[in-house]
DNA sequence: ATTTATTTTTAGACAAGCCTAAAAAATATA
DNA sequence: TATATTTTTTAGGCTTGTCTAAAAATAAAT
């Protein structure tokens, strides 16, 4: 139905208007796609064309019904499929993601349905995202980033703003995973590092540049 | 590494040398992926000068050990893809083919090499189509077509040399599936047609277009 | 052996998606 | 408000893979 490219492009903006609140901007797209401000321009005045993108010279895009539709259906496609890299073929959740951008294409609403099916209807995918229904719904969740958490609050790791496999195999590294329970037990004011009781009595201490990072919720 | 459409080229020149016993021509590529003539010159040129495939004008195209390799590294997915549709996600062995049309371009080694792992390392495919190794090699199968078996042997139904829908949906209207032992008891001058005994002492009765797309071994 | 038919190749063109360089619009700064 | 900077768009061109129409080579038939 839509090119790789296509869907590329639109899976883009609409993950960069999830992030900013004002339209999208050319040379966003264009620094997420590793292409040129040219090309994208190109770009979406072909999905204008084809209704996907509500679309006016320099005053940047949004998705219109139909984008977002293709757009979340290619986000479902993309979790789904790191789902199942993750728990049926023991791929670490660092290696997911690229292996995913080439799956997310694959074209047989079948195939989504019977692999949805296959993992039991996931709600979440490795790294805490959720996953958008077939009709389009995804859900809105609440969680708040580590750095933005309170003292002595009892919290749990949801998820990651940073998908860099760099950046999972440092959490790996210093032990915190999805559903790892923490206590907060210092802030600094000067670096904005964190320091964490975990249900183990064991002491973390973390940076900013991780707590910026990491999605927690209030247990 | 190669482009998708590359990687269809190789295929096929793949397949229609294992059936042509010469070189493989530039019409029947295109009759095979559907595209004219012209356009197979054209990509015949561009695969000649990366090595992939021999080529003389007018004397038709083979592989060379390198085209080989990806044309086999092609089957190899196509083929275990098919095995994971069909053994964990319940599609029929009429459905898999065409999906697998796409996934068999996936590019990623950990993925094939884990894949493999977690099928359990099939050897055949849903239709009875062996599966290469990693390392190119395919085993030949040493089956012959159910309409060249002869009278009073016993056999099992291996294979098919159709891969269509319609006639894999045949094969199950008629119940001659993968595994079904076969014990010919007539053979038709007249028409071809072959009628058998099942394990269950059923009798049934095979027209020659089913018979010469059923491969059997002689049990 | 020559004509006819078929197959294959060349020539020139097109769409998708990308590029660079330059122009235009929008935004920031003095 | 005028100027400078940044962002975006236009213009023209490239590559991949495709096409049609015509020419050339091969194969078949008289």
């Amino acid at each position: 139905m839509y090119s790789y490219t296509e869907e590329n492009y639109l899976k883009t903006i609409y993950k960069l208007s999830t992030q900013d609140i004002d339209a999208v901007s050319t040379n966003a797209i264009a620094e997420v796609l590793q292409t040129k401000a040219a090309s994208v321009t190109d770009m979406l005045k072909k999905l204008a064309d084809k209704n996907l993108v509500n679309y006016a010279k320099y005053k940047g895009v949004d998705l219109t019904e139909k984008g977002r539709k293709v757009a979340l259906d290619t986000v479902r496609k993309h979790r789904l499929w790191e789902c199942f890299l993750y728990d049926k073929l023991n791929f670490g959740w660092d290696e997911v993601h690229e292996i995913a951008e080439q799956l997310e294409h694959i074209n047989s609403e079948a195939l989504t349905d019977k692999l949805d099916e296959f993992l039991d209807f996931p709600t979440h995918d490795p790294h805490g995202d959720p996953i958008p229904t077939k009709n389009g719904v995804i859900k809105k969740s609440n969680f708040i980033l580590l750095c933005d958490a309170k003292l002595n609050q009892n919290l749990v790791m949801t998820g990651v703003a940073d998908h860099s496999a760099a950046f999972l195999q440092h959490l790996d590294k210093i032990g915190l995973v999805l559903g790892t329970a923490l206590l907060i037990i210092d802030k600094s004011e000067y670096d904005g590092s964190i320091t964490v009781n975990l249900s183990d009595n064991k002491t973390l201490h973390f940076s900013k540049d991780v707590t910026k990072n990491v999605w927690v919720k209030v247990k």
